[in-house]
DNA sequence: CGGCGGATGTTAGAGTGATTTACATGCTCT
DNA sequence: AGAGCATGTAAATCACTCTAACATCCGCCG
């Protein structure tokens, strides 16, 4: 991972920067990465980061942004290969976790100590909290507010439990593959629940 | 909370330091947390955690035991209270959030950022993972192993989001006693459940 | 009682990382 | 070419972790 510096200036650093962040985020946790190893990774000094994010939260704070607008059109878009209510609960649940996996990064930083944790009201259009009000309606338009409510709290839970859990490395020896079929397995699990609520 | 000094000595600085420690990582996170801030509230110098802790490591490492040590206790206190199989899990379940909400500092070292995920091993015997698959095994004990596996791990994260969700501040406008009624309604709805899985 | 030794505190740095300040460089546009 | 702005750099400051050398105080032994 080159960041490509030619002369006296950059070119791009303040991609550079939230490139390097990422990584360094993701091999020493959100706290544990420092603005100097970023710098230095892209090969500038120290105070070059100054010149495009006020300090380093700024940078944290960018981070943040994007990864929601990321998650935020995966899961519109996971959302909306579903076939049945259902299915598009199902795949909402799926892309949550691979977004987890797929950018532990902006994962960590989103949801990490200090993270907003409240799937922020995308800027664009649907927040994937909204999604998920939205297929739960659609799979139960039957059962009273307070069963919906339920069943959105819990898809929401066993989805954002486990994506944090697989992060943790909660579950050791399983892969990409094992994982998402053991989520899929769960998620069903969770929504063939109906029983005896309330 | 005073930390009582009355000369040269402290008299016993090792728990003060542990007690504002949990104050400012409830405050703070566990990032954000200084040793410094933890020596002045106790009222000594900067040096002296040093004589009780190799390093910050070591006191955050110390809660974390604590930690672990307290809720795997509260875990099979709840479990032990239960009269039913299904009863027990959910009874665990709601001890697991009510320590999260209870220990927040705890909570947050045990698994935050770096912290351990996996229920460790109670050095004293069992571990909330283990009470979780036996509560499980006498709640289902007809279903197939993969049955149990995903009952196991559908509870696990949906508790495990729960806490993690409230301590964010994810369900705003809740109190605590909503909060776990929330969490039972919740519980119940994924014990519910075991319809077409696989 | 008088003093020794270990435990516990203190002060004074060294080393790392965040952030600011004053200065340097080099596009961009005229 | 050269003014002006954006982008870099070096050097200094500050907060915080951790270490080293020195100070206190407690209990124990004679």
């Amino acid at each position: 991972m080159v960041s490509g510096r030619q002369g006296y200036h950059h070119g791009d650093l303040r991609a550079a920067l939230k490139r390097a962040a990422l990584e360094l985020i993701v091999e020493h946790g959100v706290k544990g990465f420092t603005l100097k190893d970023a710098a230095e990774i892209a090969g500038v000094s120290t105070a070059a980061p100054y010149r495009h994010f006020a300090d380093k939260e700024a940078l944290i704070g960018e981070l943040q942004r994007e990864g929601f607008g990321e998650f935020n059109r995966a899961l519109k878009e996971a959302y909306d290969a579903g076939e049945t209510a259902k299915a598009r609960v199902e795949e909402l649940g799926v892309a949550y976790v691979r977004f987890a996996i797929g950018h532990p990064g902006h994962f960590r930083v989103m949801f990490g100590q200090g993270g907003k944790a409240r799937p922020v009201p995308g800027e664009d259009g649907a927040s994937g909290y909204e999604l998920l009000v939205g297929g739960v309606a659609g799979m139960l338009p039957e059962a009273s507010e307070d069963k919906r409510q339920t069943m959105v709290v819990a898809c929401w839970c066993v989805v954002h439990g486990f994506a944090m859990l697989v992060m943790e490395g909660a579950f050791p020896g399983i892969g990409e593959r094992e994982g998402m079929d053991l989520l899929r397995r769960t998620l069903r699990q969770v929504l063939a629940g109906q029983g005896q609520v309330g």
